[in-house]
RNA sequence: GUGGAUGUAGCUUAGUUGGUAGAGCGCCAGAUUGUGGCUCUGGAGGUCGAGGGUUCAAUUCCCUCCAUUCACCCCA
């Protein structure tokens, strides 16, 4: 027996309506924004996400699958959506398409990490990117997108947290206010921020040792040191995201861990699966095109893991239960007429209705009791009698009563009975 | 990579102060004539995670490993 690998997950049979429901409404969400799907590879140049999510980050130096493959190239699974996105865009030439160019996508995505609740080596996304506009309008409405499709789920679980983490040149001067403050206990910080002091001293935010997250509580905020520009971005989206009716909150230890990312970030953060509550997070990244290698071009986008979500969805109640079952089971209640229903099998199917027959040899008695299982509507029955007489016998499994119609008359009779004589 | 917890049938699990295991659900089959849902009866299915040690004897005690799981770092 071969096992599946550490942190991967199986859809099976029986769960798989929960997957179908989640795309369905997340391609719904995507056609009312005019969103168009985007697919890219698995699998890139290690070289581009080195580039794109930045070669210090904590993805790229500990957790990407990176292997040489038989040309002596060095490739890595995709440890997120936007870099690929970014990579075709340019290869493309989407820039020479009318802007915005809005885009959505479904991807497996791998990091090599410890599988806990709410974390696997290969989970998969939903994604926005938002690609070519520089207003604020853009970064709400990535919030936005996200927001109708939690609704049109029924979530309400969420919290939306957002941040101005400002840009090139207002960090400069955030990172020398925080590091005036924290210089005189870096001492009692963790090594791990120790590093990050030099390196990357937003990150310190971010860290969850009791003691540098108490330090951190009084430390100066980003958005007291942002750029006039990236002040008035950071207020219009707020003013956006208040007439929509979005209630958020200002989180400024919201800091991603993707390199990318200025100005506007975001998480929409769930308490019911655990530690790891973040659903959905995404913010701007006007630097990433021109960082792999393509022309400036403002971008906001987000990601979404859709195996988080459908355990909050799970949690709260909200999935429901798989409706999906077969219309008709056909009963072979003689052997001998077994071509006779599987023919009739086949017409049914032609006309749009969906039907099993048996394929296992099993009386009659036990092939009611699987249309039973199996939720079947309506059962057909063809055995000697009706074979004879040229019949069907159509059984109502709802109500129970069951009556003899025409062979003939068979799919059209079935079919006003399903579906009230309209085509479904 | 670090720390804690757990590993008995497909699933949820009981159990033995050490004498090679039961249950519920599920699955399959029956309960006189060609008919499901309720009920009843029967059946299949377990090398008690793997390897080693102690012992007359280990699923039970000890060790190692593996897997799962939760948390940390980090992230969706």
């Amino acid at each position: 027996m071969i096992n599946k690998q550490k942190g991967t997950l199986d859809v099976l049979p029986n769960d798989s309506w929960k997957w179908h429901k989640v795309e369905t409404a997340a391609r719904e969400t995507a056609r009312l924004y005019s969103l168009k799907e985007i697919r890219t590879p698995t699998f890139e140049a290690t070289e581009l996400f080195l580039r794109g999510v930045g070669g210090t980050t904590d993805i790229v130096t500990k957790e990407m699958y990176t292997f040489t493959d038989k040309g002596g190239r060095s490739i890595t699974l995709k440890p997120e959506g936007t870099a690929g996105v970014a990579r075709a865009y340019i290869e493309a030439g989407l820039s020479n398409e009318p802007q915005p160019v809005k885009m959505y996508y479904f991807t497996p995505v791998f990091r090599y990490e410890r599988p806990q609740a709410g974390r696997l080596r290969e989970h998969h996304q939903f994604g926005v990117e938002l690609y070519g506009a520089q207003a604020a309008s853009m970064d709400a409405e990535a919030i936005l997108i996200a927001k109708s499709f939690f609704d049109s789920l029924g979530i309400k679980d969420l919290t939306l947290n957002i941040n101005s983490i400002g840009c090139e040149t207002c960090r400069a001067g955030y990172n020398k206010a925080l590091k005036d403050y924290i210089k005189p206990n870096l001492d009692s910080m963790c090594d791990t921020c120790k590093v990050r002091f030099d390196k990357n001293p937003l990150r310190i935010l971010d860290c969850k040792e009791e003691g540098c997250k108490t330090l951190n509580k009084n430390a100066p905020s980003v958005i007291d040191h942002l750029c006039p520009d990236c002040a008035a971005h950071f207020s219009k989206l707020q003013g956006y995201l208040k007439a929509y009716g979005i209630e958020y909150v200002i989180n400024p230890l919201i800091v991603r861990g993707l390199d990318y990312y200025n100005r506007t970030v975001f998480e929409f953060v769930s308490n019911s699966i655990g530690a790891q509550g973040t659903v959905c997070a995404g913010g701007r990244y006007d630097r990433l095109v021109s960082d792999v290698g393509g022309g400036a071009t403002p971008a906001v986008g987000f990601g979404l893991g859709l195996e988080r979500l459908i355990n909050v969805m799970t949690a709260l109640g909200l999935m429901g239960e798989d409706i999906s079952a077969p219309d008709v089971y056909i009963v072979t209640a003689d052997a001998a007429a077994e071509t006779a229903c599987l023919i009739l099998g086949k017409e049914l199917r032609e006309s749009g209705i969906s039907c099993e027959c048996d394929h296992m040899g099993r009386s009659i008695k036990a092939q009611l009791k699987y249309a039973d299982k199996l939720k079947c509507r309506m059962s057909c029955i063809i055995g000697g009698d009706e074979l004879s007489n040229n019949t069907v016998t159509v059984k109502d499994m709802g109500a129970g009563g069951q009556e003899s119609v025409k062979r003939d008359r068979a799919a059209a009779f079935i079919k006003t009975r399903l579906y009230g004589g309209v085509k479904k």
